[in-house]
RNA sequence: GGGGAGAUUCCAGAGCGGUCAAACGGGGUAGACUGUAAAUCUAUUGGCUAAGCCUUCGGAGGUUCGAAUCCUCCUCUCCCCA
């Protein structure tokens, strides 16, 4: 995997760069649809590659690993082919589902054990098995398995939790240089900056990070619970100290005005299952400010979803329309907001992209950030 | 024509003398959702000059300190047998 930056922003820290991987390019900053179980919810692969545009999405370690399996998914051959997606696939390694499913959870020095959501049964997730099923599933970016501590962790807790988070690096990281990837197309690993809501611990886990020189950083443990000013100070410090020249992944970040904020902050990968599970939900991001479909003042509005959205849904069917859907709780409701709101948070970094190359950033962000946090 | 069951707040349906503005669902309305245990969850759902008051349980009377609950008559529905 290779990184380009292409250009810097003169007023904040945002950068357009970008990635090359065995699987094709991917244009910075941009915002991967999540997959969590190898489907985007209620998103074919070819929408999501034709109409929204996507040019990398997200896979789930943890979920994946126990449904399909591992085994299917290598008899399959891999991820990319199993659900017919030739683009870039990053996977999670499961860091997130420590914190997600903290009641069914034990954590320990060799590693995590879960109790499947499923059947109850017990698994153990360690630094270097994660790797070994990352590999499996062919992902073009691994992640290291770190702890993910709530947002309102004390110092101490945090700083035990970033400490741990540590050391499963250094064991990820040889364990990822002692093995290959299986299916002949390369794979990069990223580390994670932990250090909860302390810029302290912060700027700590993000040196240590740096240190190892992966082709990638990424930024955990944001987004769970804690103030937007916090994320961004929390943001801000890190992206002071992680290399210039790899990509920086904010990791489950996050609306559409924090992504903006973040890009700005000098962040280049984002993803986030706003975007989709608010579009089951009824949520709907627009240019104009956000959409609860579900509202009555939409009842009888027969307008377009979004006359500026780049997708076809969004000109081709109306609120009114989409309302009647997603109150029916009919599925054609959830792929239309569904492609509506992913085609929207894909505008809008590739729109990101073309204000920082030209020297517009700035101004634009600011501007749209008041327009798409508006609430209709 | 004979016999039986029932009418409850938007729907459906509990309640069978006070703790009932009335359970549980559904529907309605609003809110939440950030590396997905989520096509999920939460709140609210008679009115008002709102820790109180007023009007509600088919209709009209009655019994009782007190009735959605008991009695009488009326209206209407449903089921079974001819």
């Amino acid at each position: 995997m290779e990184f380009n930056l292409l250009h810097s922003d003169k007023e904040t820290k945002a950068r357009a760069g970008n990635i090359i991987s065995d699987h094709g390019e991917i244009e910075t900053p941009i915002f991967m649809p999540v997959g969590t179980a190898a489907t985007v919810k209620a998103v074919h692969q070819r929408e999501l590659k034709d109409d929204i545009g996507a040019q990398i999405i997200l896979g789930n370690t943890y979920h994946l690993y126990l449904r399909p399996g591992i085994n299917i998914l290598e008899q399959a051959g891999g991820l990319h082919k199993f659900i017919g997606w030739d683009k870039p696939i990053l996977t999670d390694s499961g860091g997130y589902q420590v914190f997600s499913l903290a009641e069914m959870r034990k954590l320990k020095e060799e590693g995590v054990t879960f109790q499947s959501h499923i059947d109850g049964s017990k698994h153990t997730f360690t630094p270097e098995n994660v790797v070994d099923t990352q590999r499996s599933i062919g992902a073009d970016i691994i992640m290291a398995l770190d702890e993910c501590p709530p947002g309102d962790s004390d110092f101490r807790y945090a700083q035990k939790s970033m400490e741990l988070t540590h050391r499963w690096l250094k064991r990820g990281v040889d364990h990822f240089h002692n093995t290959g990837p299986k299916y002949g197309h390369s794979q990069s690993f990223f580390p994670i900056v932990q250090g909860s809501s302390f810029k302290d611990l912060r700027k700590q886990s993000a040196e240590f990070i740096a240190g190892f020189g992966m082709e990638g950083n990424a930024i955990g443990g944001l987004s769970v619970g804690e103030p937007a000013e916090v994320m961004y100070e929390m943001t801000d410090v890190v992206t002071d100290i992680l290399p210039q020249d790899k990509p920086r992944y904010l990791m489950g970040v996050g609306t559409p005005a924090n992504i903006l904020e973040s890009i700005a902050l000098g962040v280049d990968m984002f993803d986030c299952v706003m975007p989709t599970r608010n579009a089951r939900n009824g949520m709907l991001f627009t240019s104009e400010g956000i959409i609860n479909i579900k509202n009555k003042k939409w009842e009888n509005d027969f307008s377009p979803i979004d006359t500026q959205g780049p997708t076809f849904v969004d000109s081709f069917y109306s609120k009114a329309y989409l309302r009647h859907l997603i109150i029916s709780k009919e599925i054609l409701g959830a792929q239309i907001a569904s492609i509506h709101n992913l085609g929207f948070y894909l505008c809008l970094v590739k729109e990101a992209r073309k204000q920082i190359i030209a020297g517009t950033f700035s101004k634009w962000k600011n501007n749209m950030i008041t327009k798409v946090s508006e609430r209709l």
